[in-house]
Formats: C-alpha cells, structure tokens, sequence
DNA sequence: TTTGGTGCAAAACCTTTGCATTAGG
DNA sequence: CCTAATGCAAAGGTTTTGCACCAAA
C-alpha cells in the first residue's frame, strides 16, 4: 500500500466542467458554471458540479474564493501562490503578485509570536469594460 | 423631517450584545455570542443577535470578516482602516496596520484601470497561548 | 467485474423575513 | 401613546449527504 493510486477517473462530466473553467476568465460561483454547463446542453448535475469542484481545489488546480458576501467564486489558475484583482460586476479577475505584500504578512505575525501563517488578500473594484457600460 | 432623529432604542438585548462584544478579544460568530449569552443567563433571541450585529456593522462600530470556511465573524474594533491577524484556533485577534499594502493594492488597481476599488486583507495563524497547549 | 462517479431527493446549515407582542421614549 | 424592537416560527438559499444506478478501467 505504497503505490498510491489516484483513482482518479476521468469522465465527461468532469472534462466538461474543467472545459468551463478553462474558458472562462473571471471566478464564477458552482451555480454558475451549472448554469453555463445546461446552456450548452451538457448535462451535469449540480452535485458533481460540487464534487468536482472539491476535488479540484482539494488537488490545487483551481483557486477557491470568498467575496465579502455571497457565496464559493472558482477559477483556474496559475500555479503558485498569488492574489487576484477581481471585478465586483463581471467576476473578471487579474493574477497579482505582492512579494512585499508577503513579507509583510511574515514579519507582522512573527512579531507576535503566530505560527502556522497564512494569509488572503482580494483587491475588488470595477473593471474598465463595466465601469465604460456605465 | 431634517432633523435626523436616529429613532435607535437603547434596549436590554442590544446592551447585552454589545456588552459581550466589548469583553470578548476574538472575533466571534452570531451564533457564539448567542449561546454565551444565553449561558449568562440573558435571555436574547437569536434574531437580536443577527439584526443587532448588522446594526452594528452598519454604523461602522464593529468590523466583520468572513474566514475562507465557516460564518460571518464579528468583533468591536478601534475606529479607521486596519486588517487582522487572527488565531485559527481561538479567534483572537490583533489589529494591525499595513501602509505599505494599502499604496499597493491602489497601484495594483489603478494599473489596470479598476475603479472604486476596496481590498480585504487576513492573517491566520495560530497564537502563542494555542500553541503552548499543542 | 470492480469500484469510483453520478444524480435525484432530502437533509443540514446559516441567515433573513413575516407578524403579533412587548416595551422604550 | 406611538412606534421601534423582540422573538418565534417559517421561509430562503447554498452546500452536503444518503442511496440506488451507471460506467470507466
């Protein structure tokens, strides 16, 4: 028991959902992308739409994200570590990286004696194709 | 009608709610400072505590963040701009101030052409006194 | 064939809302 | 008195779970 076998299966509900994710540029809810998903005749239930979704986060291969209110936003993204300047309109979303913004976040906790850090920061504001739709 | 007269009521739930807020050092969620209350003795409705808490955070008198699992979390805090550092175990959290993320966020945003931006910034760890207790 | 995946319906949760009652000013 | 505030119960909405059936390997 050390050949540790994913067992992972790849089907057709699973491919169409990271086909959407792959083609979508901004973070949409799981909602959403079922929503996406019926409009283009797939179809998915909303659980696997879940599940697999866990299941991606869970591997890293997409970052999960909380907005101020509402509910789970998913997007594919690069690999690394890194934060996102995000449309409150569109749900587009920009790829940013903050080495200070790191260091920061390290000193601050350290100072205080905290371990095991981690950190979130989300940028929203409006993007300029919806901020030009008025 | 110019006289805004706030109509707010001075009520024997609010007091308790706000009262708790002023004693405890974490962020808590509605449902904790429900249940300590009820373990004083008071005797506050849930719906207080919700409705009491969004009064609250409306007027800007406590802060109220959403960790990447779980509820809303809420917290009396000192007035103006700052971000937390906030222990995973007990909640407890330390104010901190950050000038230099705050410029950067608005570079970061402003380089994309983003406007009305607003940003959300949390550091997790775990505290010293959780620590201590392994 | 074997075992993970799927999907429906139902359960779980947190939060909000409707409405009659209570109580602050 | 007048009207905001309270609290119960019920509604709302998202995410999870139970279970029988399906299909990838």
């Amino acid at each position: 028991m050390n050949a540790e076998s994913p067992a992972q299966r790849t089907t057709k509900q699973r491919s169409a959902v990271s086909a959407v994710l792959n083609e979508t540029e901004g973070f949409n809810s799981a909602q959403d992308l079922h929503a996406i998903l019926r409009e283009r005749g797939e179809s998915v239930g909303l659980t696997t739409v879940y599940r697999t979704l866990q299941g991606l986060a869970d591997a890293g291969e997409i970052d999960v994200m909380r907005p101020p209110d509402g509910d789970y936003l998913y997007r594919r993204c690069s690999q690394g570590h890194h934060h996102h300047l995000v449309c409150r309109s569109c749900g587009r979303a920009v790829e940013v990286e903050g080495p200070a913004v790191e260091s920061w976040a390290e000193k601050v906790a350290a100072k205080h004696g905290f371990k095991d850090v981690s950190h979130t920061v989300e940028i929203f504001g409006t993007c300029p194709e919806c901020a030009a739709k008025h």
